[in-house]
Parts: C-alpha cells; sequence; structure tokens
RNA sequence: GUGGCCUUAGCUCAAUCGGCAGAGCACUGGAUUGUGGCUCCAGAGGUUACGGGUUCGACCCCCGUAGGCCACCCCA
C-alpha cells in the first residue's frame, strides 16, 4: 500500500479519464459558447453563510455534507467549500451589481463541487458540475432554452436514455396552502408513515413525496399533488413551460414527486435521468427557477433558472453503455520519432526534435539508450506516422525519413527536414480526414 | 449518518482442509554492431490494505481500523 492516497470520496482522473472529460467540456463551452452563455469563475469556497442561507438550513447539503474548512482556529466554520455553484454564482451578482447588465444575463461555468457524504459509485465527495444560470428574466421560454440546452448536452455527449422529469413547486403564493394540506393528509396517516419520515414531517413536508421507501410509496400515490394546487400565475407559468418545450420537440415526462434538494427552488424543477442504468446514481443532472435567491442573498429582488450537470456521472454512464472512446494509457500519437543509430546520442535526437517542434510539428525524440530496432519498434507502437532516423548520412547533412505506416524511407537533407514532414503530416491528415 | 458485502504484483485474477505466494496482461532488457507492432528468452515488481489476536504454522480463522462497493438517507 502506498505512504499516500487521494481522500476518501476523491480520485485521480488519469490521462484516459482525463481526455474523456476533456471531450465533455469541449462540448459544454461549444453549446454554451452558441447557446449566448458567457464562462465565470467563482472561488471553490465562501463564507458559509452563502450556503446555509441560500440552500436553506434544513437540507441535507447543509446539515450533513457542507464541507467547512477552517485554515484558523478562531474562523472555524467561517468557509465552506461550494456544494453547488448557484449560490456563489448569485453572490457574484449581488457583489457585482449584474441587475445593470443587459438582461438577461447568461452565465456558465464548469469545475469541482465538494459535498462530504458517503461515497459510492458515481457519488463522490469531489465532483466535477457543467453548470448554466440565466439570471433576471422571469418568462417560461428561458426555462424552456435552458431544460433544451441541458438536453442537447446529453446527445452531443452520445448519452442513450436521458428522460428529462419536470414539475412545479408553486412560489410564495400557492405553496403555503399545498404545504398545508399535504401535512394534513400525512398526519390523517399518521400510523402508517414510518418513523424516520414522520420526524421530516415537521421540518420538510416536501421531501416526503420522492421517498423511496415501500410504505411512503404507497402512501404518496394518494398524496395530493402540487400541480392541483398552483395559483394562476404559477399554473400558466407551467404551462408555458411545457408549450415552449413542446415546440421544439423536447420530451419530458410530468413528475407531481419531484421537489429538488434545495430550498431556493420555486416554480419549475427538473432534473435528468437514466431509468434504465443499474444502481441508484441515475440522476444525472438537474435544475430549476430560483426567483428569491437574490433577495436572500442581500440583492435586489431578481429572478434566476439554471441546471448542474454532474459530469463524473455522464463519464460513468457512458462508460457502461460502452460510449467511451478507449483512449489509451499512453501518450498521444505523435506525428514523427526522431530515432538514431547510436544508441548514446540522446543530444542529437533531442536537439531534431527540438527543432521539429519549433515548426509546429508533434515530434518526439527517442529518450532511451536502446540500440536501433528498439527504437524503431517503440515508435511503431506508439503509432508514430514518421521516424527521423539520425545515422552515418548526418556527416552529409542527410537524414532517413521512414514512413512506418506506408514501411518506406527515403533520404532527406537536414536543411528541408521540418518543411518536408510538415508538408507529409498535412497530407496524410487530409488524406485520413483526422 | 444507518445496515451489508469486499480488499492478494501497476491491471484482471489464482493459491486444495490452516502447510514453500503464482499466472496472464502491462513494464524493462536481450535474441552475433543501421531498421518495426509479431514471436522467443530473461528481469524487475509483494509487509497478501493496515494493526492486533488464535495457532507449531495464517492470504485463509477472530477483533479493530482504513478504503472500495451495494442498499438506505439524499443527490450530481
Amino acid at each position: 500500500m502506498p505512504t499516500f492516497r487521494a481522500p476518501r470520496g476523491t480520485r485521480d482522473l488519469l490521462p484516459a479519464d482525463a481526455a474523456r472529460f476533456q471531450g465533455l467540456i469541449a462540448i459544454a463551452r461549444d453549446l454554451t459558447d452558441r447557446y449566448g452563455y458567457r464562462p465565470i469563475e467563482t472561488p471553490v469556497f465562501e463564507q458559509a453563510a452563502v450556503f446555509e442561507r441560500g440552500i436553506g438550513e434544513v437540507t441535507d447539503v447543509v446539515e450533513k455534507e457542507l464541507f467547512r474548512i477552517a485554515p484558523r482556529t478562531d474562523e472555524a466554520e467561517a468557509w465552506a467549500l461550494r456544494p453547488e455553484p448557484t449560490a456563489g454564482i448569485v453572490r457574484a451578482w449581488v457583489q457585482h451589481g449584474m441587475q445593470t447588465w443587459p438582461q438577461p444575463v447568461r452565465l456558465t461555468t464548469i469545475g469541482p463541487m465538494f459535498r462530504y457524504d458517503r461515497p459510492q459509485a458515481g457519488r463522490y465527495r469531489q465532483f466535477w458540475q457543467f453548470d448554466v444560470e440565466a439570471l433576471g428574466d422571469p418568462g417560461p421560454a428561458i426555462d424552456a432554452e435552458i431544460i433544451e440546452l441541458g438536453h442537447r448536452f446529453y446527445g452531443r455527449a452520445g448519452v442513450a436514455g436521458v428522460e428529462v422529469h419536470l414539475n412545479s413547486i408553486g412560489d410564495a403564493a400557492c405553496r403555503p396552502s399545498y404545504l398545508a394540506a399535504l401535512v394534513d393528509f400525512y398526519r390523517e396517516r399518521a400510523g402508517a408513515v414510518p418513523g424516520p419520515a414522520r420526524a421530516r414531517l415537521e421540518r420538510n413536508p416536501l421531501r416526503l413525496l420522492d421517498s423511496k421507501d415501500p410504505t411512503m410509496v404507497a402512501i404518496n400515490a394518494g398524496a395530493p399533488r402540487i400541480v392541483d394546487h398552483l395559483c394562476a400565475a404559477c399554473a400558466a407559468h407551467f404551462a408555458a413551460v411545457r408549450a415552449h418545450l413542446d415546440a421544439v420537440h423536447v420530451p419530458y415526462r410530468l413528475e407531481p414527486g419531484l421537489v429538488r434538494g434545495l430550498d431556493y427552488y420555486s416554480r419549475t424543477a427538473f432534473e435528468y435521468y437514466v431509468t434504465a442504468r443499474e444502481g441508484q446514481q441515475q440522476a444525472l443532472g438537474g435544475g430549476g427557477r430560483y426567483d428569491g435567491l437574490v433577495e436572500l442573498l442581500g440583492g435586489r429582488p431578481a429572478p434566476g433558472i439554471g441546471f448542474g450537470l454532474g459530469l463524473d456521472r455522464v463519464a460513468l454512464v457512458l462508460e457502461e453503455q460502452g460510449m467511451a472512446d478507449d483512449a489509451g494509457p499512453g501518450v498521444p500519437a505523435p506525428d514523427v520519432v526522431v530515432v538514431s543509430a547510436d544508441p548514446a546520442d540522446t543530444i542529437a535526437r533531442f536537439v531534431v526534435a527540438t527543432r521539429l517542434r519549433g515548426a509546429g510539428l508533434a515530434a518526439q525524440p527517442d529518450l532511451g539508450q536502446r540500440k536501433l530496432g528498439r527504437q524503431l519498434e517503440a515508435a511503431a507502437r506508439d503509432g508514430a506516422h514518421f521516424a527521423v532516423i539520425l545515422g552515418d548520412e548526418l556527416a552529409g547533412g542527410h537524414v532517413q525519413v521512414r514512413d512506418l505506416k506506408a514501411g518506406s524511407q527515403r533520404l532527406v537533407a537536414v536543411d528541408d527536414l521540418a518543411r518536408e514532414l510538415g508538408r507529409a503530416v498535412a497530407s496524410h491528415r487530409h488524406g485520413t480526414g483526422e
């Protein structure tokens, strides 16, 4: 066992995994660029109060998963690692007066989030999210834009079987009366409600709706549904969101039990699910509208909506579905490897490779002290297209350029080497459509 | 935070009833002096996760710890 290892719930993304992540990030960047979302980077830690106030004191995220950091004892519990990106972005919105920018403000960020809970496959203490937020627009069109963007991301990433689950959880006007009805409903059946759920009833009754406990599932089948209790404004908003999604043919499933884990959501709530996969980490992403959050964090009231998509889970599902590129652990195939007949002459190889690199070629010197055959063997195994062989011809100002794919070889003047190779590499790339 | 299963070489896994820790892949080197991915040979790689206990003797049985996984809780 090594002396040190990655902390519990964290992991190293080795080159093959990291390359897959970079691929997902590139897709996300391309999409957000074209949808008009601008990048923003906020700190990975904030004052703990930003999360406690924004996310809600009685949520699991704050109560048991907040990753607190205390660099000095007299600052204990002052700061916490971000468990999600929205609160920090809203804090930045308030701090920098983004309500004076042209509205809406479309923002996106990608980075690690932190939650101190018990790890499992697809659930980590440090995990990556692709996050998109639109602030300053109350209308249903932006809700649909966001939901469609996330849906398109999964399609572009190649994830099969992603379902959009959709619900509205009302707002300050209609949720209180619904909650009262819901609590009454459960109280009438208090004898049947399991102990842990009963404790929740007082603190956060909405959360009982998405319990997986079989007895709760049975009870919930008859529970009042929030969509039947929406005020006129919320009902109209929800209908309009659906109409927008229908118009662009984004399929979705209405889920009356979908309530989301964070307090700041209002009206539109949605999640992206892969129900086909084994195991429990089926939620690949989720989000919703948070019209009260800006005010909660000290700003002038402004509406917002956004989502966070878990890149770790996307990568996991892609692998399970056999869609992951088989990026091996080795280095990417170089255009050119520089080898030499003299096993000891690493300087000549280094000099030539450096010159080729300066000319923009993906060139690598063989760094070992092995004989020529071994050097060529390694070059071929690494997938290099060309080998530059340094030998006796060097005295006359020439080297051998060997085409490792074709098995052909010719003498090239050192002075022409970079130009010749550049041309050959370019034509090969066009020829194979790479 | 609750309950359960698991942990042997870098990776995937063997090791009879408690009796000498192994294989494949990968890695490194070699196969009569300057030419290939195949083949052949060899090498290196282990405190059997860690700590204790039982035993003449522990990879194997018992206890604890750590980590992973599964189901909850909840979520990405």
